[in-house]
DNA sequence: CTTTAGCACTCGGATAGCAAGAGTGCTAAA
DNA sequence: TTTAGCACTCTTGCTATCCGAGTGCTAAAG
């Protein structure tokens, strides 16, 4: 079932042809792009081969060939280049990352409009389930008479606040009680471990206050169980349309909609699947979700501390440039994890001043 | 220069149409629509004086007629009814506005979502430049040795936080007393105000530390001056697609990779030019932005505390149902102001009318 | 002076037919 | 196995034609 060499040669310069161009590609064409020394007619035959066994399809009997799911897939697996980034690009990925994601909640949007900046695809970036994400640290601070802002920062180094007012006046010495009390009783615990018992308790050892422990811990607990559900971000959808298979603003239409639903594509991705490569790619219906079916989506992932994983990727059509896209997805991953490596481990590289 | 009632009743009777079914109105529609008792024939004469005078367009020829923008205008400012919201409809948008506005900094991005899904047209927040904004506290919070998260709450309530390293182990006692210093040396002041002076005379006090005063402050200032900046943000821009003018890809993608470059949209809104009313109209033409000069926008404004003001809009082609979007918008608008009213005043100043 | 009926006219949109061009598949020979 | 040649298919673009909606105008009626 191996192809020959020659069959792989115009297979590749028929999806590279049709990735550049978006035009179905006929013999000749191919006798230039391949540089083979066989006639069109001989080239013909081959493409009867690879239509046959499905790595090509043709639109219309008398249209040129485009490459199949399967043929792309082949592609993938076989055929391509692994594409280098320049120089170029690596710096502006770098500068972007340093620029631009300094408060860690805010990288997975920033990621995101970069990504697709970066590649003119569609792109979502995905925080992965930070199950047993605790509470490091609570910090309460006056507005005014009757309300405080409650700020919780997370072992993953995510920040959350909330305006929470009162019915009462409060004082300063009272909040900084609390605070002590609640950096005591519930830093470090999990979502399960936030027992409403635990509360009764401080929430006694609090004295007077009107259940302003239970307040801002459930507050906590709101954000522990948001960090539990995956964040979704998605950029840059207006990219579609950059794209002629996009023309129909019907399908346009359709996938922008259900890029929308971040949830529901978050459901849709394979994460598990990811397995120990960084990267993967799902071409057509190797996607399992309904409205993905005629595109591609391009995944990397990246570490983001113990040894949980985020996974960022864009969407396009099924004529993609993979080994671009591949190639820049995956070092901006890296960027991610190092990112979020240098919060954890100890020594890394100075920060620069300005 | 008056129209009489009759013409009045005529372009009411168009333009509701028009927005309704975006296809050309002709005489005998009109008929029904408006309810006068008189014949195809004076309607046609009535329609040639109005497109006469400007306040209607012909496709061409052979067609009916839709309003031009001069039309619209007159719609809105004198034939219009106010829109009343359905109590579901409040509902729903208080709802929303409780659920979802816990983060003042997350605000405008969940308003611009909420408004987009609501009025089914691309949304647009942005939260004034606060010229005069000031840090109202700090905290530093330790995150290993050598690495601590920045906090900083401005007098707006906005809190931003930033990952710190260093190339030295830090701790606890240390940090304390940075952070008070800070909160006595730089809290209150305006951009302005941090002058180098004041930090070197900090440093100085704060003794050893490795510049930290400088790294926190001027992460503090680069807080302070985005503000400065109006923030934009964005959202529901593929509910372009859902409106028939804009079937044709290149027109939606045009407007849809304008709406994208945020800051050339703040830039072009005319914010003044609210002035005292709530909210404002720009029909086709009156927008200064070359890339909205045939679609409208409704603004409506909000306020943000300190006498500083935040917009909020939406986007659409001329024929856009104004009423309800205006209705809508102003309606959420002023929750916002409340929102972030109730953050500032006790009651002090009340509520400003109409 | 305003309204109306009647009618010719205009224009866009849909449909069909036709010619050109691209690309194939097949056959028969090299 | 490769190649040349050729008939065939199907798309695309163009033109012609028809249909209908809606107008604008005129002349008569209120």
């Amino acid at each position: 079932m191996e192809l020959t060499e020659r069959k792989k040669k115009i297979l590749r310069a028929v999806v590279e042809s049709y990735i550049r161009t978006a035009e179905p590609v006929g013999s000749k064409a191919i006798l230039e792009l391949a540089g083979l020394n066989v006639s069109s007619a001989t080239i013909r035959n081959e493409l009867a081969d690879l239509t046959e066994q499905g790595y090509l399809e043709q639109p219309h009997t008398s249209a040129g060939r485009i490459p199949s799911p399967k043929g792309y897939r082949l592609y993938v697996n076989e055929l391509m280049q692994e594409q280098r980034l320049s120089l170029e690009e690596t710096r502006q990925i770098n500068e972007a990352l340093h620029l631009k994601m300094q408060e860690l909640d805010k990288v997975i949007d920033q990621a995101g409009r970069m990504v697709s900046q970066l590649t003119n695809y569609p792109a979502f970036v995905l925080a992965g389930n930070a199950r047993r994400a605790t509470i490091r640290r609570f910090e309460l601070i006056l507005v005014d008479g009757s309300s405080f802002i409650a700020v919780v920062l997370t072992d993953s180094n995510v920040v959350r606040n909330k305006l929470i007012r009162l019915p009462v006046d409060l004082s300063e010495p009272q909040l900084q009680l609390l605070t002590t009390l609640l950096n005591t009783s519930f830093v470090g615990k999990t979502l399960e471990e936030l027992t409403p018992e635990l509360m009764r308790v401080a929430e006694h050892a609090a004295g007077s206050s009107y259940g302003l422990i239970s307040l801002v811990v459930s507050f906590a607990m709101e954000v522990l169980e948001s960090l539990g559900h995956s964040a979704v971000a998605t950029a840059g959808t207006s990219h579609i349309l950059d794209h002629p298979e996009y023309r129909d603003v019907g399908k346009a239409q359709k996938l922008m909609s259900y890029l929308s639903e971040e949830q529901a594509l978050a459901q849709s991705l394979p994460l598990p699947a990811l397995g120990d490569e960084n990267t993967k790619i799902l071409i057509g219906p190797e996607n399992v979700a309904e409205e993905l079916k005629d595109t591609s989506v391009v995944l990397a992932s990246y570490d983001i501390g113990d040894g949980m994983k985020g996974v960022i990727g864009v969407v396009g059509p099924t004529r993609m440039d993979y080994a671009k896209v591949a190639a820049k997805l995956s070092y901006v991953a890296d960027g991610l994890s190092k990112l979020f490596g240098q919060a954890e481990l100890p020594p890394g590289k100075p920060e620069k001043e300005e």
